[in-house]
RNA sequence: CGGGGCGUGGCUCAGCCUGGUAGAGCACUCCGUUCGGGACGGAGGGGUCGGAGGUUCAAAUCCUCUCGCCCCGACCA
């Protein structure tokens, strides 16, 4: 182990060692979250904010473009409509938390904080939809919600966390099946481009599936422990809120139908999986498109420094900013430049620009990739195309990483042995036959603990027998431990 | 919710078994020298030991209850 590496240990536990613990100690040491006094409940912190709001504006974007208008629904649920639906509230009731009073005075209805909107939405909704004409009716929200979970952990689940979720309506069923699929794609992309973590979308079991929906689809990420974490999904609702909160329209027949909807979020879980899943022993690295600071420029004070180097980092620095390269300038002078690459190393910035006297008098900086550690000089001239090039290179280089990675973890077989002999530890995803039961799906649970993440969307004919039953395989289903 | 572990300055932890009134390293403040991979010297500040109750002349230390965090399981984004 070289000195650097001991120097690290004292910080944060190395990722081979405790990736639970490794995860912890990247979170409250590159300050992306801290616990709060209530339990099962966080503070996003400055910076970790900061990547929320990168992945916002790039979903949200997206979500735009795709034709949906932003809107805000209240926080609280009377009870009586949350229990509208049957299949949702059983879903939901265990973790919800109700509000009894309202100062001294008990409420006459109790109210739910809502843990997912399909109740109070889809009662607006019944409000607001007449005709045909009124379709599709395409909303999303950026809200909080509230699940009372009785095991937690930063980022992967918390009493509260931040999200967002469409609710769209529309004519016929067809429709509704395009927009969840349309969706579904829109959070590949974002995730595969925007966070560089590759994904696998496919259709939910009945088990698995969200309390209310038809089906559930899901994009799926594997994680640098092997496990795979849901990383978000689309539900395709059918009519099922809408017969129960009364979404109905006359259609251009004239006869009076039911709405067909959709429903899909994705959460401040995602920050914890691009931890997972690009983090390695010296911190977080951040795939430049969501990092709050793409460089980090460290001045070497050296002898009158203040005045030989520092104006041409701020020159730099502006350079930089105008080509619209998110940079900051690590001028502190209460820390050696060592002391600097491993801070922010930890915080995962991309790149690190050093300069020092010998740069400015050959006319170059030196540059440090976070994800390789290569280090390069280049020259001053021509730099900012040069790094915004760069930054496009460790984007595409975690992405490929990242699926050099899943791929190396995904084994396909047909052969139960092999099967189970892989799920004593975490590999990753098994590939097998599945015979479409849930008893199959459960005791295959129960003896391994993995589960079916999801099932291809356009699957080919199973390769063989299912893997738990050996009656006629029905698809080949991902077996993942998950999150 | 079950099993296990842990709560002592900001952080990591020692002290607890065998009660006697709190300590180390790091961090922090000030001064000086440094600075191309977590610098060095000197001088300082900061905790009543997660919380409540009990035993005792005396509790961080023993007992009871309680809260929180971590890990492993059953449920979920």
């Amino acid at each position: 182990m070289s000195d650097q590496d001991a120097a690290f240990v004292k910080t944060i536990t190395p990722r081979s060692k405790d990736f639970s613990r490794w995860y912890t100690d990247v979170i409250r040491r590159a300050e992306l979250a801290d616990y709060s006094p209530v339990k099962g409940s966080m503070v996003i912190r400055p910076y970790g904010y900061a990547i929320w709001e990168l992945m916002q504006q790039a979903l949200d974007r997206r979500i735009k473009e795709t034709g949906h208008v932003n809107a805000y629904f209240p926080l609280f649920i009377p009870e009586s409509l949350l229990k509208k639906e049957a299949a949702h509230v059983e879903g939901f009731a265990p973790e919800v938390a109700w509000v009894t009073h309202g100062g001294d005075e008990q409420l006459e209805e109790r109210l739910v904080v809502r843990p997912t909107s399909e109740a109070i939405i889809g009662t607006m909704y019944s409000k607001w939809i007449q005709s045909w004409r009124d379709l599709p009716l395409l909303i999303n929200q950026w809200a909080n919600v509230v699940r009372w979970e009785k095991v937690t952990r930063l980022f992967l689940r918390t009493t509260e966390f931040l999200w967002q979720e469409g609710h769209t309506v529309h004519e016929t069923e067809e429709e509704a099946q395009e927009e969840t699929l349309k969706m579904l794609g829109v959070y590949q992309d974002f995730t595969e481009t925007e966070l560089a973590m590759p994904v696998l979308k496919g259709l939910k079991t009945e088990s698995e599936k969200f309390a209310g929906a038809l089906r559930t689809y899901s994009i799926e990420a594997l994680m640098g422990d092997g496990r795979a974490l849901q990383a978000g999904t689309s539900h395709n609702l059918g009519q099922n809120f809408a017969k129960v909160f009364d979404i109905s329209f006359q259609g251009r027949d004239k006869t009076m139908q039911y709405g067909w909807q959709t429903s899909w979020g994705v959460t401040t879980r995602l920050i914890g999986g691009l931890i997972m899943i690009h983090g390695d022993d010296s911190g977080l690295i951040l795939p430049p498109r969501v990092a709050p600071y793409q460089v980090v420029m460290v001045p070497i004070p050296r002898g009158d420094w203040r005045a030989t180097v520092l104006p041409h980092a701020e020159r730099i620095k502006g350079e930089l900013e105008a080509l619209g390269i998110r940079v900051t300038l690590d001028d502190r002078e209460e820390h050696s430049p060592g002391w600097k690459y491993a801070e922010w190393e930890l915080r995962g910035v991309p790149l690190r620009l050093e300069i020092g006297p010998r740069d400015v008098k050959s006319e170059q900086v030196m540059l440090v990739r976070r994800d390789t550690r290569d280090k390069l000089p280049v020259p001053m001239d021509g730099l900012g195309s040069y790094i915004d090039d760069l930054l496009r290179t460790i984007q595409n280089a975690l992405f490929e990483k990242a699926v050099a990675f899943r791929d190396e973890h995904t084994l396909r077989t047909t052969d139960r042995a092999e099967f189970n002999e892989h799920f004593e530890g975490r590999p990753g995803y098994v590939v097998s036959p599945w015979c479409g039961s849930a008893d199959c799906e459960a005791e295959i649970k129960t003896a391994t603990q993995a589960t079916i993440r999801n099932l291809p969307l356009d699957p080919a004919p199973a390769s063989g027998n299912c893997i738990q039953c050996g009656k006629l395989g029905e698809v080949d289903a991902y077996f993942a431990k998950s999150y």
